[in-house]
DNA sequence: AAATTGACGGGTG
DNA sequence: CCACCCGCCAATT
């Protein structure tokens, strides 16, 4: 495995419960700015194998955007259960729910 | 080995 | 607000 994708699986892994990361933040701090495609596709193949919070990354809207409608609803619900709150247009709310690790 | 594929993002108009 | 374009790059085909 790429050490990029290596340092996104252990970013995804850390975001606390009730918390949301966007792809885009992900890749950032993974040392990719426009890397987003990428968070995409670690997710999309490796959730699964590495036990990825893959509901806990929404996208730079706060929109969860899963292809799988099934998916969509069990994101939402996973976040709902952990106490994120959502707007009223589907959105989650970013103000309150990103989670900003400390960048010591 | 070359082309395609993504749960995206930001800028532009 | 919407539509469009282009960058990004490992994994998959």
């Amino acid at each position: 495995m790429q050490p990029y994708t290596q340092r996104v699986v252990e970013i995804i892994k850390s975001i606390p419960e009730g918390q949301v990361m966007t792809y885009g933040q992900i890749a950032e701090l993974a040392g990719s700015r426009r890397g987003a495609r990428q968070v995409v596709r670690i997710l999309h193949s490796l959730s699964a194998a590495y036990g990825l919070p893959w509901h806990r990354v929404v996208n730079a809207k706060g929109e969860i955007v899963i292809k799988d409608e099934e998916s969509r609803y069990v994101q939402q619900l996973y976040l709902q259960r952990e106490g994120v709150t959502f707007a009223g247009n589907g959105r989650v709310d970013l103000e309150s729910c990103r989670y900003i690790p400390d960048r010591s």
